[in-house]
DNA sequence: CAAGTATATGAGTATATGCGCATGTTAAGT
DNA sequence: ACTTAACATGCGCATATACTCATATACTTG
């Protein structure tokens, strides 16, 4: 993206899988509990409040995303961040919405 | 993101809607056109090779985002990038992608 | 005011996907 | 071998949303 010829369709579709598999806030909250390092499966449900099941599914979809990796010890098995762009991409985002709010924010305030 | 302390709800979800907005490829292709400059409607229709309708719609997305800015000039609509993170959040997905692929490539080579 | 052009939008349909419930699978302990 | 614990998964439902077609709106020109 951003350089002299456009991306393929395919290339497109990947793009926009990775953006849709961000898109989601359950698992957002799962990253951002990963942030803080490898985790498994039950410690994660405890942290979001989510169903276990409902955590196993986001969690395979992370890791077929190739964001999450995967580590099997026992009977439990740990997530980590395998992909480290999606620290870059949460701040970002989170730095352009803020911005968003603060001028809406001024926009009322004058 | 990547703080200490964890985003609340209504934050992660405008994260997840931002990212959300961004998860198709139509509205991909619109942002890569953008990326050269302004264009009105029916350009960013030809560049683009979707239905005028649909276009339209995409552009009212990107733009409730606050990802674009629409100017009206008569009976043309003119539409910009009004949030320059785009670039390189589309920047990082896409060089992320690509370690993927070529990770995937070697260790099918050796 | 009539006609034409550029863009937006209402309605309907098809597809995708998040969630809950139940059940399956794998591995450890007794 | 049986039980229990930790995860994963099949299935059905409900909702969201992308797309198309037709029509509406806004503006310009004759």
């Amino acid at each position: 993206m951003a350089r002299k010829s456009p991306l393929k369709d395919e290339a497109l579709e990947h793009v926009a899988r990775r953006f849709a598999v961000l898109a989601e806030p359950m698992r957002l909250r799962l990253l951002q509990a990963l942030f803080a390092g490898e985790m498994n499966v039950n410690a994660l449900v405890a942290a979001t409040g989510g169903t276990q099941a409902n955590i196993s599914r986001h969690l395979q979809t992370l890791t077929h995303a190739h964001i999450l990796s995967r580590r099997k010890e026992g009977l439990q098995v740990f997530y980590t961040i395998a992909d480290p762009s999606i620290f870059k991409l949460c701040e970002l985002v989170c730095g352009s919405l803020e911005k968003q709010f603060t001028k809406n924010a001024d926009a009322f305030s004058r």
